[in-house]
DNA sequence: TGGCACATCCCCCGAACGGGTGAATCTCTC
DNA sequence: GAGAGATTCACCCGTTCGGGGGATGTGCCA
């Protein structure tokens, strides 16, 4: 679930690298057309620490910021609640606005078994409508 | 909505110029407290970009850190669904898993004005059921 | 001033949902 | 091998939802 975010870090990290070469390319470029230092030594540290800045900055925000559609499933929550596979497949298609019968379609039961699985996922989740046991599957962060 | 985050961002950047300065400072320190320069130009370059690009990860990553619980209501979708206010707020109510009685009573209508603007809700985003509706919405972004 | 959007309410009816109870398999564990 | 838990299904009954109408009042604006 975690493979499109390590292909954006990678990115990320090989842009950076990329962007310091030919950061340091420059530099020496600039040093050896003019052979001297064109500005004063000051003036270099501030270019240098805001560049840096500002590409410390980019890659900060493309590491924290989490691509569309990743989500950390919250086990623990799960495991805590006791909520079994099949309740969880059913939690699922549940929060995308399925009907029972619809629901019993894709999983290959009859929507008598799904409301079996939906009185127990009541029951865990302390509840008491389909509305209700998706908000709080969604506030204790068990789906997206 | 977006306070919390104001305050971040805000102390984000006090932060970072405190860090600056605190840097400025060491470095003429340095510079005093040894008359000369201790490391070649090009290692100081190097350290320097290498703080600076941590502080800006640093600063990247707590602008892009949404807080918990602040959330951007899509109002572009919400306009051009045509969706009215009163529609807006018996949808909130909705995706918190109330029955339209409920519903009804935390906005003093009756039950059939609820079911009236949630036909209108669910011919809007083109939905059939409550749920659909809840997920349609959470995924235009016009709820949490 | 007449249409338009909005909000409010009513009734009816079929479908969907929720609660309760019971029961048959199957697997894993003690 | 007994018991616990998971999964599967059935039936009944009452509540809730959804769709189809129709109705009234208000405010806006062309």
């Amino acid at each position: 679930m975690g493979q499109g975010r390590d292909r954006t870090v990678k990115r990320t990290i090989i842009i950076y690298s990329l962007t310091v070469a030919v950061g340091a390319f420059l530099l020496q470029w600039l040093e050896y057309r003019y052979a001297v230092h064109v500005f004063s030594t000051e003036i270099y540290i501030v270019l240098i620490a805001l560049l840096f800045t500002a590409l410390g900055v980019w890659v900060g925000r493309r590491i924290a910021a989490r691509p569309r559609g990743s989500f950390d499933k919250n086990v623990r929550a799960i495991d805590y609640l006791g909520i079994s596979e099949r309740e969880y497949e059913v939690l699922e298609l549940l929060a995308k606005g399925h009907s029972n019968r619809e629901i019993g379609e894709q999983l290959f039961v009859s929507p008598n078994t799904v409301k079996t699985h939906l009185a127990h996922l009541y029951d865990k989740l302390e509840v008491a409508r389909r509305t209700q046991a998706v908000d709080r599957a969604r506030a204790l962060g068990m789906i997206p």
